[in-house]
DNA sequence: CAAATCCCGTACGTTTCCGTACTGAAATAA
DNA sequence: TTATTTCAGTACGGAAACGTACGGGATTTG
């Protein structure tokens, strides 16, 4: 048993910067890169892999490549709902940019994939030493709050299908193909609602072609259509990230 | 008319230190203070008065001393739910502290107060030349972001009745008495349900004499069995700020 | 290949909350 | 004081989603 598990290679000269797909860091200078390039490594995400525990430490950061991290907020009770999804527009272990270097909230790979990831402390470290890192990853982070509320808005005043559009075209968003691999249950989890009450609201996306189904995926047919359902519950947190990222230096 | 209504005083000699009861500002350095205060002014905060409007620049950052802000955020379609409250533990204008100037949300006084507010631009000036204070304003804002995300836990999870007792509990953290000012329809358009709804649910709380209420105004009872009605939705991001706050240099 | 498991379709009674709306009482304005 | 507005109490049918659960087909495991 290798703690090395799912490490693809170290970063070195043979993984160079045109191989970024992460989009924060294929945002920052040269210089930044030069900074935190010693301490990525390349790594698989297999899907439900653990990132973040609650109340633990923060070992790594995540920049993702491919692939979605579902935020989950938890309470004593183990009442759970996803407060965000995290892609290739960002990164995981935002509480190190606040100073804390615990996890408030469950991530894990909800689509698996790779990125990249580097220590807590060295990620602390380069922050620090460069304001324009810093400030990048803040507006990450803003973006990411953003993404929250908007998260609160749709799930105090939305319908499930509305919830449930939204959470489609936020996984689009992130994924290179239309197909998304995952089974009812799991998008009931992250919605807070019931398996068969999803099963119903896709049986009737179906219906209207907005998608295909099959066993353990389904398939984005007709985006705008969704689009339509979800209605003005998506779009805000994707032109503010849009905005926050083109504006950033 | 006059910008300058209902500024009470400006910063100056006579108003010390010793009178300020904003949480963060009492916790800063006597350096960090002298940064500040220059540019801090007394000002009262009427209910209903805004502070931040969505995609607006921020004009000026407040410190709360009495009272309750809400945030609430809003779609294009005008759907609308408070995804958090701000009293005498925070300020506004977090989206300063990321390098944002503009406010994502609508943010208001919910129950009138005071406090203490300063330009955007001296305060971003602050925060660019102190660390620690930059550092503690970025633990404030991470509570604020914890306090968001149980917020959309609640509003996907809860009932309505333990929403309310939520509410109630975080109006009551952030008042110096057991009295909150509000009207039923208030406390609809913060939770994003029906004001008869709130009507029923607050004469259950009065009948279990966890409540007393008066026309525009209802006074917290038994705040223990407030707590129960809330259940684990409650507690987390007080405890959270705590941790933050305490743990900050 | 058989057995066990996972996933989806479906169903039904029940709870929660909505939309709407009418009323009277309390507070405010004229 | 009177008129107006605001606020709270209440009602009713209906929509949305719940909890629960059963069965059958797909997939994985032994």
């Amino acid at each position: 048993m290798s703690l090395e598990v799912g490490v693809i290679s170290t970063n070195d000269a043979a993984s160079s910067r045109a191989d970024v797909r992460n989009r924060l860091l294929a945002k920052i200078s040269e210089a930044d890169w030069a900074l935190l390039a010693p301490h990525l490594e390349m790594i698989a995400l297999k899907e439900r892999q653990v990132v973040e525990v609650p109340n633990k430490p923060i070992a790594h950061v995540y920049f993702v490549e491919t692939g979605v991290v579902s935020v989950v907020a938890v309470n004593a009770e183990d009442h759970r709902i996803e407060v965000g999804v995290i892609g290739r527009e960002g990164m995981t272990g935002t509480p190190l940019i606040f100073g804390d270097d615990r996890a408030q909230h469950s991530a894990y790979m909800q689509i698996g994939g790779n990125g990249r990831r580097m220590p807590a402390a060295a990620f602390v470290d380069a922050t620090k030493r460069s304001p324009s890192l810093c400030a990048l990853m803040l507006r990450s982070a803003q973006a990411f709050m953003i993404q929250t509320a908007h998260t609160a808005l749709a799930n105090g005043r939305a319908k499930l299908e509305a919830r449930l559009a939204r959470w489609l075209l936020m996984a689009h968003d992130r994924l290179d193909s239309d197909a998304v691999p995952l089974t009812h249950e799991f998008l009931a989890v992250m919605l807070g609602v019931r398996r068969a009450g999803v099963t119903v609201a896709l049986h009737s996306f179906e219906r209207r072609g907005l998608i295909a189904t099959r066993r353990g995926q389904l398939t984005l047919v007709n985006r705008a259509g969704i689009e339509q359902v979800a209605g003005s519950f998506y779009g805000i947190p994707e032109a503010e990230l849009k905005r926050l990222m083109s504006e950033a230096v």
